[in-house]
DNA sequence: CAACATACAAACCATCCTGTATGTAAGTTG
DNA sequence: CAACTTACATACAGGATGGTTTGTATGTTG
C-alpha cells in the first residue's frame, strides 16, 4: 500500500532527511553570518523554522549537531573540488589555474570563513577538535592530490597556498580591501610558479 | 608627606595601573588558553584574582576589556618587532633572518593565537572590529617595514609571509604535527628570497 | 488493527553571563 | 580635618543558553 500519490506526509525516513538538512543549512547559515561562538541551537532552530524539540529529537546534543555541521562544510568544499578536477578545462593547464581556483573556492562564497571559525573554535575545545582535525586532514590532502599532476613539489606549493588563503580569508573578514589581497595573490603566483 | 617608606597602601594611580594589568594579564591567558568566546569577565576576574566590582570599576563594560586586551596584545607584538629591528645582529644580514625572525614570532608564546581568535571574533562583532581593524593596520605596516632594508618588493614578501604564518598558526591549533609546517616554511624561504 | 517506535511541539529548569546597584574603606584635596 | 573622590566587595536583576521532560500525532510493523 501506502501508494505515493496518496501520501500526504512523507515517509518517516524522508522527513528524517529533511530535517536534519534544514538543520545543517540554518547552522552553516548562522555560522557564516554570525560566528561560531554565537551559533546557539536557539538561534539555529528558529532560522530553520523548527522547534527546539525537534532539533533535539534529531541531534540531542549541541556538540553533535555542530559536528554536523562540521562535516557537511567539507563535504561541500570537497564536492567543489571534485567538480573542479573531474572537468578538464584543456588537456594541457598550468598549475596558476590550480592557484586560481583555490582562490575563487576561497572568496566566493563563505565557506571557507565558517571552516576557519571551526578550526580556530576547535584548538579550545576538546569535542570538537578530533572531528576537525579529521576532516581537515582529507581536505587539505584532497587539495594537495590538485598538484599532483605539476610534478614533484607542485602539492607542497598547493598546501603553502592553502595556508596563505585561509591566512588571507581571516583578513578579508577584518579589512574590506580587496584588491591589496588580489595583488600580493598575483605576486604569490608569480615566484612561486 | 606620605613618605614612601610609610606608605602602606600604595598610590591609587598605582593601584589602578597595578588593577588593570592584572585584569589584562588574566583576559590574554584566557583568551589564549579558553579561546575568545569562553572569555568571560566572571572567568577573567576568577583567574586575576579579582572581584567583579573592581573589574567593572576599571572596566565599565566587557567590550572596554576585550578592546584594551586587544590593543595589549598588539603592543606586545609591536615589542618583539622593536627589539628586533633595534638590535643589529650583523650588518649585512639577508632577507631569510627576517623570515626566520617572523617564525619565531609566530610559534613561540601563544601572542598569535590570541590574535587569531581576535580576528575571527572581529569579523562578525561590529563594536571589536574598528578596534582589531586599526590595530592590525598597524601592525601589518610594521612588520612590511622588516622587509624595506632589503629592496622593493620585500614588503609583499615579508606581507605574504605574514598571512601564510597566520594559515599555518591556526593549523597549529588543531595539528600537533609541527614538523610539516618548518618543512613547509623551508620550502616558502627558498622560493622566495 | 494493535502494539510500538518515531517526529515533533511546548514548557521547564539549572546554569551562566553581563550590567547595575549598594555599601565601605581608603586616598586626595581644599 | 572635613568634604569629596576613588577603589573595591557583595549582592541582585534580567536575559540567554543547553538539556530534559512531557504530551501528542503520525508512521511502521507483527
Amino acid at each position: 500500500m501506502t501508494p505515493a500519490t496518496e501520501r500526504i506526509r512523507p515517509t518517516q525516513g524522508q522527513r528524517t532527511d529533511a530535517m536534519r538538512a534544514r538543520l545543517l543549512e540554518a547552522t552553516l547559515e548562522i555560522i557564516a553570518e554570525e560566528g561560531w561562538a554565537n551559533a546557539s541551537t536557539q538561534k539555529i532552530c528558529k532560522r530553520a523554522g523548527v522547534s527546539r524539540g525537534a532539533q533535539t529529537h534529531h541531534f540531542p546534543t549541541k556538540d553533535s549537531l555542530l559536528i554536523a555541521a562540521v562535516q557537511e562544510i567539507v563535504a561541500r568544499y570537497q564536492r567543489d573540488i571534485d567538480t573542479a578536477t573531474s572537468r578538464p578545462d584543456g588537456p594541457d593547464q598550468h598549475l596558476e589555474d590550480v592557484f586560481d581556483f583555490l582562490w575563487g573556492a576561497c572568496f566566493e562564497g563563505n565557506l571557507l570563513n565558517s571552516w576557519m571559525e571551526v578550526m580556530v573554535a576547535s584548538r579550545t575545545d576538546a569535542v570538537l577538535r578530533p572531528a576537525v582535525r579529521e576532516t581537515d586532514q582529507t581536505a587539505v590532502t584532497a587539495m594537495r592530490a590538485l598538484g599532483d599532476p605539476y610534478g614533484p613539489g607542485a602539492a607542497d606549493l598547493v598546501e603553502l597556498t592553502v595556508y596563505l588563503l585561509r591566512g588571507m580569508v581571516v583578513q578579508a573578514g577584518v579589512h574590506l580591501d580587496d584588491e591589496n589581497r588580489r595583488k600580493l595573490f598575483e605576486v604569490w603566483k608569480k615566484i612561486a610558479c
